[in-house]
DNA sequence: CACACGTATTGACATGTGTCGATGCGTCGG
DNA sequence: CCGACGCATCGACACATGTCAATACGTGTG
């Protein structure tokens, strides 16, 4: 499942002190959300899929759409809408017997967030916080 | 030493008529590249390298004020470095005996056009190629 | 109800990737 | 000029990941 509400971007506080965060970095388990969502979009298969529904007139896309494109077999093509589900990037609606797939809301945020988060850890616990529902 | 000059940013033209573009979404080449970029970022040792260079009061850090934070080998840090540089997110400047790295101007835009390639390919052609191409 | 169809899951395999110790290469200090 | 220092490279290893064929699961359709 995991569909985590957009991003901790917790600032590492090991040697924070009261207001400046000296010159620490994301801690840990920042780093491991942030790299999660980038992990998503690390692949070409993975961006052309998420593009190409993009790209869809109607706004979404079954698994048979875009086989045929990407020119991987079904399975992989499930596999890597799971992945993309399961970074919160996608969203899955069954109807019928075809499996909807359409771009998160959060997808852009998401993402945005986390490079706001890795680029200007100070300001981005502001930000993205704040701004991403 | 591949800096790339930003992104092609190309949308796939296999059944592309005149205008719109229909619902084709990245191609082949254009994916792997936006990939390329998000792979950069896909672990989180690199997340927080780059987050600890950009919160570094002088903007810059050389290897051995990262191996400490992050917990990592000399070696190790010494590799993710020449990867984040090699995708342009970081810069690299040999300084006397210290190799001295800032995060690279490039970095946001880069990762942004990319999502936006990704996430808009329409939009993204008019945006991103209009800053980069 | 049986069959066809779209999807998800499983198992297996090859490749990619993160990590480290050991070592090599420049550069500064004595 | 020689040793110490910072960094990069190499070789090796464990683990993660992308991919497919085969198969199982639901859902409509005849």
């Amino acid at each position: 499942m995991r569909v985590p509400d957009l991003l901790p971007l917790a600032v590492d506080a090991s040697t924070d002190g009261c207001c400046g965060t000296p010159d620490a970095g994301l801690d840990a388990d920042a780093a491991r959300d942030v790299a999660r969502t980038f992990k998503a979009l690390a692949d070409p298969a993975r961006v052309r899929l998420l593009s190409l529904i993009a790209a869809q007139e109607s706004g979404e896309a079954c698994i048979c759409d875009l086989t045929g494109p990407v020119g991987l077999s079904q399975p992989t093509v499930s596999h890597h809408m799971a992945t993309l589900a399961e970074a919160g990037l996608v969203t899955r609606e069954q109807r019928g017997r075809w499996a909807h797939f359409r771009v998160a809301g959060q997808a852009h945020d998401l993402v945005a967030g986390a490079l706001a988060a890795t680029l200007a850890p100070a300001t981005a616990t502001a930000t993205a916080t704040g701004g991403a529902r």
